[in-house]
DNA sequence: TGGTTATATTTCTATTTGGTAATACTTTGG
DNA sequence: CCAAAGTATTACCAAATAGAAATATAACCA
C-alpha cells in the first residue's frame, strides 16, 4: 500500500493521529507537548508523526532544539478531494437507499403476513 | 481501533476498496461483477466488502440469489464531515506554510553564504 | 567542553491485515 | 427435489502496524 491516497487515509485511521492533528490545528506544537497531551511514549508519538509526515498531513519546522509540528494542508487536500468527488453520488445513493429501505420493509411486511 | 471514524478511514486506505466504491458509484453491482472487475479471488472481494460494510460505506440488497452492493452515503458523510471540519484550518496552514518556507529559504541562504 | 534537553532510530513483540484455497450455506430454476 | 449459481465463512500464511524500552543523535548552555 504505497500510493499517496492510501497513505493519507491510513494515517487518518488512527485516533491518536487524529488527536495530534486536532492539537496542531490552531498552531504548531513541539513533540514534547504532544507527548504530554497524549498518553503515549515519546517514541510512540514520533512514530505517529512519521506516518503523518509521509502522508503529507504535517510538516516539521526546526526551531533551536525543538521540531514544532504544523498542519500540512496537502494531505487534507488530497483526501478531501477524493471524498468530494464521490459527494455527487451521495444524493443519488440516498435516493437509492430510500428505495432499498422501502423494498425491504415491503418484503418484511410480506413475510410477516405469511 | 474500533471507533467508526477509524473504521471508515481504514476502509478507504486500500486501492481495491476504493476501486469497488468507484465501481458502484453509479449503480449497484453484484459480487460476481466486482470479482470480475478486480483481479482478486471471490473470498478476497467478500472480505473487502465486509470491511466496507462495517465502515458504513456500502449496503447489500438481496435480489434473488445475488446480493447487489450499493454505495452507502453514511460512511462518506462521516469521513467528509471530519475532513470538512479541518478545512477551516487549511488556509491558515497555507499561510503558516508560506512563512515556514520563507524562513527555511532564508536559513538555507544564510548557510549557503557561510 | 561536557551535561542536559529534545527528538529520532532501533529492536523486539503482539496484533491486525490482505491474500488464497477449501468448504459451507442459500436460493432458485428445471 | 436437487443441481448449480452466488456468496459467505473458515483456515492458513506473509507482511505490516502499534506499542514499549533502550539507545543514538543533535543542539544548546553553563
Amino acid at each position: 500500500m504505497s500510493d499517496p491516497l492510501s497513505r493519507t487515509f491510513l494515517a487518518l485511521a488512527d485516533p491518536t493521529r487524529r488527536a495530534i492533528l486536532s492539537q496542531i490545528a490552531e498552531g504548531a506544537q513541539s513533540v514534547t507537548a504532544l507527548v504530554a497531551a497524549n498518553r503515549l511514549s515519546q517514541p510512540g508519538i514520533s512514530k505517529h508523526l512519521k506516518v503523518l509526515e509521509e502522508a503529507g498531513l504535517i510538516r516539521r519546522e526546526r526551531v533551536s532544539r525543538t521540531r514544532p509540528v504544523h498542519l500540512d494542508p496537502r494531505g487534507l487536500q488530497l483526501a478531501g478531494a477524493w471524498i468530494d468527488h464521490y459527494r455527487k453520488y451521495w444524493e443519488g445513493a440516498f435516493d437509492r437507499m430510500d428505495a432499498l429501505i422501502a423494498r425491504l420493509n415491503e418484503e418484511a411486511a410480506k413475510n410477516g403476513r405469511q
